[in-house]
DNA sequence: GTCTATAGTCGGATAGAC
DNA sequence: GTCTATCCGACTATAGAC
């Protein structure tokens, strides 16, 4: 005898949705507040749902069942707001790319190159922890987006590398900075930021004092 | 009319072997040398085949008829040597585990922490570039293991941690180093490293001239 | 130990009612 | 815009011949 399929699924899918309403979903993390633009709220919920199941368990591991059930709809109710599974990443994807762009071009300022590689590091890796399930989607679901869409993503990851590249040419210009292998050192800087994305979680301690650590070790690593 | 899949299967099987003989498929880099100790070679043929698909595609992306085929076999024969495919992940990640453990301990070498750090960090750095196809298995895969095998590669994962923390105390105490945050300092010298694996392919350089560099910027991080 | 064939399940996406 | 129901392809793993 089978169970009553229908019943068990909309009571999954309400409780799902209670949750999400009270907040207290561990899984459901995502702030709306950084979606607002993304409208009708139920695409919305749709993406944070996409967001958290991504950063949890990897795009390919994730169902858009799952996805569907976390904003409290069916799996056929997606499709009414996006194309394809795909289409969903890359909404991630690219808003999450601009975002971190964002973040480097208002923290690039100060009267020293010192001074705005301390700025740009300690922004870039606060944004990294702060928003550490979309910069998991953005840093390692690259290899799941489209060609089209991953050439889209990779012109944003090429200003993103420059931004820092900038700051290192003009301290080593100032004498400020002692760097021997530029394109070797901008990369080093970036990864550091940029693997915080894999291991952090909140319990990890506050964004902002892990940025300031950080920008202390890269300014170390490049001071003359 | 269907077309003839026996023959199509049979040819494409037969090309993929062919191309991993040859040793010029590009998607099959992993050496074979690493892996002499498995036996018989159907079993290493197929568990390289498992290492350049996980690091290119990722688990979850990967079939196991991807993996046969690459071996040159049927999907069937994969499982006469391997009872799952999350069996074959294990391997991979234990023996990375123990290899990247094993690099480090070796490495530990010198007359000061300062000479013992950059002898760490250079072969452990060294190593995940070498190694990346392995190592990109054993940073970014974990999620897909089995809780018990899960738990087995977190205890090598705190010995790799504590021989990067020894080394930073030790420094302290001789006052060669100036630390703040050792966790934090600790987390951030393995993550430079780690995150190697995630960008580095063979056309970006040495990996022993990457292991200087990287010890040289891990060096300035921490000395007094 | 390898094969062909297939069982059994699940996934992305669609059809059509409301 | 949301639902239920379902198509259809692909997946892991197994059965049984050789």
């Amino acid at each position: 005898m089978r169970p009553p399929r229908n019943l068990r699924s909309v009571a999954k899918r309400l409780l799902s949705f209670t949750r999400l309403v009270q907040g207290v979903n561990v899984s459901a993390v995502t702030s709306p507040l950084v979606w607002e633009h993304v409208q009708p709220a139920a695409a919305r919920r749709l993406l944070t749902g996409a967001v958290d199941a991504f950063a949890e368990r990897g795009y390919q591991a994730t169902t858009t069942r799952d996805i569907a059930s976390r904003a409290g709809m069916s799996p056929a109710a997606l499709y009414v707001h996006y194309p394809s599974k795909e289409r969903l990443l890359f909404e991630i994807s690219l808003y999450g790319h601009n975002a971190a762009l964002e973040v480097l071009r208002s923290a690039d300022a100060g009267d020293t190159p010192a001074d705005r590689l301390r700025s740009l590091v300690s922004a870039f890796t606060a944004w990294h922890a702060q928003h550490h399930t979309i910069a998991r989607v953005v840093q390692y679901e690259l290899a799941a987006l489209s060609p089209e869409h991953l050439a889209e993503v990779a012109t944003i990851r090429r200003a993103i590398s420059l931004q820092i590249e900038q700051v290192l040419t003009d301290g080593m210009a100032a004498g400020d900075f002692a760097v021997t292998d530029l394109p070797g050192t901008t990369l080093a800087v970036l990864s550091l930021s940029i693997d915080v994305a894999r291991w952090y979680t909140p319990h990890r301690g506050d964004p902002e004092a892990l940025g300031k650590l950080y920008a202390d070790l890269a300014h170390r690593m490049v001071q003359a």
